[in-house]
DNA sequence: TAGGCCATCTGGTCCT
DNA sequence: AGGACCAGATGGCCTA
């Protein structure tokens, strides 16, 4: 699998270790036994988070069908969109009830458009400034909590 | 082949 | 002491 230089705790799953350590002693079993209970951890850690991440993914619009978004994609375009829905709501209470929902119609269509065109054929940094651009990014608008 | 993205290992730090 | 979290290092895979 991969390879990693290591003081003496080796992961289990194959990696190659230029040991430090004097083997067979009880101390470094016990910090081996320690680093591969840490290592196990991490990665169902790490599991968890790509999970999320996944799931982040399926809620956020996406670049066509195919591609996936990447880690960083999908956290730029997670802001974007709760951006979008936050200028959407705001907006909304300024119109009136009759023509509410055609506006609203409206509004939603215009971002899938322009979100799609974007995503199909611009960069991450065309996407970012697209995105303040479009959406007049002000932090201090958006700030959950205290 | 270079660059981007990712999984994994590892040691450090903080918290319980 | 041990777990959670984090960032750096490393190497594999994929694509332009």
């Amino acid at each position: 699998m991969k390879s990693y230089i290591s003081s003496c705790a080796d992961s289990g799953s194959g990696s190659e270790t230029v040991s430090k350590c004097e083997p067979g002693t009880e101390k470094v079993e016990r910090v081996t036994r320690r680093r591969m209970a840490a290592n196990s951890r991490e990665r169902k850690r790490m599991q968890g988070l790509n999970t999320a991440f996944d799931r982040l993914r399926k809620v956020v619009p996406q670049w066509g069908q195919d591609k996936k978004l990447s880690k960083y994609e999908t956290l730029q375009m997670a802001l974007s969109y709760i951006m979008a829905l936050n200028s959407i709501l705001t907006d909304a209470e300024r119109c009136g009830s009759s023509s509410q929902r055609e506006w609203l119609n409206q509004q939603i269509e215009h971002f899938q458009q322009e979100n799609y065109s974007y995503l199909q054929n611009g960069s991450a940094a065309e996407l970012e400034e697209y995105t303040e651009r479009f959406f007049s990014y002000q932090p201090e608008r958006f700030q959950i909590g205290n």
